[in-house]
RNA sequence: GCGCCUCUAGCUCAAUGGCAGAGCAAUGGACUCUUAAUCCACAGGUUGGGGGUUCGAAUCCCCCGGGGCGCACCA
């Protein structure tokens, strides 16, 4: 193109597309206003009409038609070949056209950027996934429903922010590296530091360093964390997702229970406009309070048996047989009620019910359940079949706690490559004296997934996991 | 890691063993009220890559690669 100014280094739009919309709304048919605005966006649509042009300009806000008659607009020739995708920068006044249509007329304009190449079909837009994935800054222009999407999470995540400081939370920030992985069962990613010539690895969970800072003596911390398995990736898994934990100085689980039911309604009012949402065609009711039922009914629920802690193990490994569960020798009854519950109850909830009841040997930080021997205090929130949050009673004992993690050490000896490790300045923190404390993790990615109806948890990722694109060079 | 499906023009898709096509985008032209504008013209391809079967392969077979779904692992 030969008729285009230079770029300028910087541009002073002084209206957006949804602004003017509510601004001016129905304004009839035919109307001047007389009024004078500037605007910038990509050029998404073009329609010559001869010595008439009419565009449509994207902003972050939405599109706005421009009005482009030749006698008014100057470079009009140039301003008719601009192509699809170019962004630009346009003054004019705010008027309708003889159908009604609010625009801009365009009396002059600048080039902001040129595309140098093509955008994807106006109508159809971008069918393939890798492609919306790996060029997104594309798909945000082409794929409505991504856009909203993306603006929906950074709302909730603000939301969030903002109840949490009205309560007393504190956000801080811990360590991504991490000398010992811990906090959670899962393998973590493994990098090394030259300086220190020492290996660390990225985190798992925040946990171990929020409660440290409980210790300390900040009673109500919050970090949104991004945290990092080194795991496989599906619909509901990425390596690097996002998670809201929180840690409350003088709480029990039961406070954590109610702090969830009321956040989720909360961010559910705010970003759906109810707390009944519609989850992939399916009614979801988000209202508090939710049921609360142990892992035992669940099971009972789905396959007719009473199970628990009590149950002989010969049983126990004799239902998980019958119900296609994979166990070893290793397990306790306690794992094995645990298999039991995710591969048979876990998926049927719909509506959101705390699993309660979890034991102590699947739960090395929780606190001892208060009445039920060999229980803990902990819970699983589960909407829509999915774990949403994992919460308890933190556990407080170091020396409870040291035995927890040797076990787990044992555990890790013998080939569970997701077993902790002991964190001996963990246990010197628990020392100086951890106070009742309830702790709660959310996943913010799947959050998103059931506020904004989305199947895959790649489309509430901005840039989901890949692998490496290939031939990508010159 | 295993199984199934998929990959055709910049984008969205046809062609199922017999001449690789359409719409949009691009390019040239017409049009002063369009709304995915319309109309005329013109271009656009190593059918993901490699090998094989066949007179003939986008189509059938094998290997490799990307992606999707399911399983496993996990949140």
């Amino acid at each position: 193109m030969t008729d285009r100014s230079p770029v300028p280094y910087r541009f002073d739009p002084d209206a957006t597309a949804a602004g003017l919309k509510s601004a001016y709304g129905e304004l009839g048919e035919g109307v001047e206003t007389g009024d004078q605005v500037v605007v910038a966006g990509r050029l998404m649509l073009r329609r010559g009409q001869g010595k008439l042009v009419f565009g449509q300009l994207a902003d972050s806000t939405g599109r706005i038609q421009l009005f482009a008659p030749a006698d008014v607009t100057p470079r009009f020739e140039a301003f008719g070949k601009l192509s699809l995708g170019d962004w630009i920068g346009v003054s004019g006044e705010v008027m309708t056209t003889r159908k009604g249509e609010l625009s801009i007329k365009v009396l002059a304009w600048t080039v902001l950027a040129e595309t140098q190449r093509p955008f994807p079909d106006k109508w159809h837009g971008l069918a393939d996934p890798d492609t919306r994935y790996r060029q997104r800054y594309v798909d945000l222009w082409v794929t409505d429903e991504a856009r909203r999407v993306f603006q929906l999470r950074s709302k909730l995540v603000s939301l969030t922010r903002r109840w949490l400081e009205d309560r007393g939370f504190m956000e801080v920030e811990t360590p991504v590296f991490h000398p010992i992985p811990g906090g959670a069962l899962a393998r973590p990613f493994v990098t090394h530091h030259n300086a220190l010539d020492v290996d660390v690895y990225l985190r798992i969970a925040p946990e171990l360093y929020l409660k440290r800072l409980v210790v300390g003596g900040f009673e109500r911390v919050f970090e949104i964390a991004r945290v990092f398995r080194n795991e496989g990736l599906s619909a509901r898994h990425n390596p690097e997702f996002t998670m809201l934990e929180l840690y409350q100085a003088y709480a029990d689980w039961t406070d954590i229970m109610s702090l969830v039911e009321e956040l989720v309604a909360h961010l559910a009012v705010e970003l759906t406009g109810g707390t009944v949402v519609t989850y992939q065609g399916r009614e979801l009711d988000l209202t508090a309070p939710w049921r609360r039922a142990s892992l035992s009914e669940l099971i009972e629920e789905q396959i007719g048996v009473l199970v628990g802690l009590g149950t002989p193990i010969d049983d126990m490994r004799a239902l998980c047989d019958q119900y296609e569960v994979p166990w070893q020798d290793s397990y306790g009854v306690g794992k094995l009620l645990l298999e039991l519950y995710e591969k048979t109850a876990e998926a049927a909830q719909w509506n959101p019910v705390f699993a309660i009841d979890y034991p102590v040997e699947v739960s090395p930080l929780a606190r001892p359940h208060r009445e039920l021997a060999g229980m803990t205090e902990r819970f699983e929130a589960i909407v829509a079949g999915r774990e949403l949050c994992n919460a308890f009673s933190e556990l407080l004992d170091p020396a409870v706690q040291r035995e927890r993690f040797e076990d787990q050490a044992r555990q890790g000896e013998a080939g569970d490559d997701e077993a902790m490790a002991v964190d001996e300045d963990y246990l010197r923190a628990l020392d100086y004296g951890l106070p009742p404390t309830g702790g709660l993790g959310i996943g913010i990615d799947r959050l998103v997934m059931l506020l904004a109806d989305v199947g895959t948890i790649r489309d509430v990722v901005l840039f989901p996991t890949l692998r490496p694109e290939q031939d990508l060079g010159e």
